[in-house]
DNA sequence: TTCCTTTTTGCAATGAGTTGCAAATACTTG
DNA sequence: CAAGTATTTGCAACTCATTGCAAAAAGGAA
């Protein structure tokens, strides 16, 4: 479990300044919803402080995305933010077809992070690793039984 | 070989119609180099049609993508096209220092793929995968000996 | 060719996200 | 705790990309 101050000190121990915006976006994000939308933030910020700007929140969703306090995930065309829990990192499978984020565990990319630095020396950016595609309950040509849906797959919606 | 004649068969089969716009884009971008950003693919295809419209020009290359004959690569944050060729279907792995795009073959995914598919019955848009990251000549930790920067790997950039 | 329907274009407006800059403010040092 | 400095904010302007809509034009039928 996190603390509220354990974030706070990620932010001082970089030497980034501890405005009341910033207080406020990471209170929002770290008591909101998995993968909020930008403008969910803004409105739950605004709410807290009503001067609060929409461009100070991209800046700081941006900083905290550096500093690595939040996760980013591109939903759609839309960029939305998380906070980072180091002891549940997951990628995420987001459907094209129902904008749905499915959690993926790191495990499944070990592999393939193995091959890119082993064979070309390249590191990707696996922590904030997003696949967009089709899922289970919107492939037309599903493979399972029509009319439950998803016999046999594990595909669990994060929590909307 | 694809020849210009069979990517305008593959317009006409799907019933879209053949504008002046979209031979002129189409000529740029099968001209052109790999990866050619948006602006630059509408100043060549300007030049040779001076009405040409800037929305005129995204909404082609949407449309090319959609029938596949051109491939979308995300660098930096701008969007790029390239001709699609089918008997050399790559994916990219673009550094997010140097900017710099490089090649990866399908071989490298399907391992993934076919974890996702059988395990969650999620079918991943691999056509245009591009994964992001540091290239070996951009990581400061190389591991490699410093002074020539990345013996023994095989990162070949793509021409630009 | 001419007419007709549907698609496509051009333009202007819009939306998401970024940026330049002056004013405000968090932190440091004395 | 006061002063100084570097960072951050708020605002407006701007960029990339998308979209609504009327006018233009491609392709099919007569």
């Amino acid at each position: 479990m996190t603390s509220y101050e354990q974030l706070l000190q990620v932010l001082r121990d970089e030497g980034h300044r501890l405005t009341p915006q910033r207080l406020i976006v990471l209170r929002v994000v770290a008591e909101g919803r998995q993968h909020m939308g930008v403008d969910e933030v803004f409105r739950e910020a605004q709410s807290a402080y009503p001067y609060m700007d929409l461009a100070t929140v991209y800046r700081t969703l941006r900083l905290f995305k550096q500093v690595g306090l939040v996760t980013e995930v591109a939903i759609g065309d839309r960029l939305h933010y998380e906070l980072t829990h180091p002891e549940d990192r997951h990628h995420h499978m987001v459907c094209r077809v129902c904008h749905g984020a499915f959690n993926l565990s790191p495990h499944y990319l070990e592999e393939f992070n193995g091959i890119l630095v082993n064979e070309f020396g390249f590191v990707p950016d696996l922590d904030h690793f997003t696949i967009t595609g089709v899922c289970v309950n919107c492939r037309p040509d599903s493979p399972v039984e029509v009319g439950t849906g998803a016999e046999g797959f594990t595909l669990e919606e994060d929590v909307l």
